[in-house]
DNA sequence: GTGGTCTAGACCACC
DNA sequence: GTGGTCTAGACCACG
């Protein structure tokens, strides 16, 4: 089952690009991988706190994209083939990751005071 | 003058909000100083390739938040006391490291994975 | 239904003032009352031949000055306490015509000049 | 000498169309007539508390138009021929006592009531 | 030239 | 369908 749990919405971003990018995402780290099924839209509607229409358009553009498969009654199946996979972790180069050194270096950090930060923020975010 | 050349438009994040987030972060880093000149809207609308008035948005929140003074017919100054560019440079690197850190969580990354990311990428941008 | 059909909009005042002006005499005039909806930004975008956006930025003012609530995927309702329509009703007339005496004398023109023409002009749009 | 002391400048409307819609109303009123003298730009500028540019545009499109004749040097002139008033005066409907006229009824008010309230205010105007 | 405002159209989230 | 927001372009008043 993919996880949502962990997903904290930001703002200032359309939600529904962010759950498609938390799918894709997933899919590209290889902790999502093919036939594994997604929580219901009334489910994920609920843990986001998101209104159903939103879920739903999410779970549209991905699969006009080819990312899922969804049958009516039964949960929707992330389909993504090996080739699939490999184009996207190409052409996903990890915006977020490569964003925030970039506004690290823009604040004046070192590379060992943003690794510290991340470091200390890690276990923070744990123990909540 | 407060440079932009630097700052690159990043999709699916309101442009106004980046523009303010550059100004802070040049405040935060120091390389943006109290008294100092911001470009016109005409030459940094052309130079973003946004509209002017996106320009005014950003201009006009960033000076109720009190970063800068602007006077018709007059070029606007930023203005930023040591307390607030204090306070901004303590809480401006934990906002933007705690969002990554959240993000990579998600994704079902680690600790080490994110750091050995940071750091690839660190350097990377470093040869650009 | 709050009745915007006899509403003809004036050049070179600003369209969004119009129809906020146009609010506050329907609920001053007692023909709008408290609980009453207003029609959709679409249809009164359509009916005006403005963009919606203008309608959009009158209701928002008249919500802040509360005559009007408005709830997203609802229609807005019109929100007037009994206080409210007694102090709109005293001192719009008297403000309108206050504005329209100084411009009567600012072109030179009598006390019996002005009442006339306001007599004659009243007949016409009777006739109309 | 047209006299601008009574005029009082009403908010929204662009001020150089108040200056032009005046010196027409005077015109089409018969308070102003051929060849009369206007005040220097600088004059009316400190007069209005507006800036000598906006003066100056108010009295540029006047002269496009025909309603002026300025010499570098020498005070403006106006310039209304017969047959110019006469059109003037077809064309310029009032729409100041029109539009109070129809407002008036918008707010559910009677000929007689507008009628008193307007000489009441006349009066308070006049003691000012 | 400068900043401030109004109108316009597209998109988002919600019912 | 509803209201809310972001981006866009033109115009105004000012120095």
């Amino acid at each position: 089952m993919v996880e949502f749990a962990t997903l904290r919405l930001e703002d200032g971003v359309p939600i529904y690009l962010q759950i498609i990018r938390h799918v894709k995402a997933g899919i590209a780290a290889g902790t999502v991988v093919d036939g594994e099924e997604l929580p219901s839209r009334r489910a994920l509607s609920a843990l986001l706190g998101v209104n159903p229409n939103t879920i739903q358009k999410a779970f549209r553009l991905l699969e006009e994209e080819g990312w899922l498969q969804s049958h009516t009654g039964a949960k929707s199946l992330i389909s993504a083939t090996a080739k699939q996979v490999e184009t996207l972790r190409k052409n996903l180069p990890d915006y977020q990751a490569r964003a925030f050194v970039r506004s690290m270096k823009a604040l004046g950090a070192t590379c060992a005071d943003t690794v510290a930060l991340v470091e200390t923020l890690w276990k923070e975010e744990e123990s909540e």
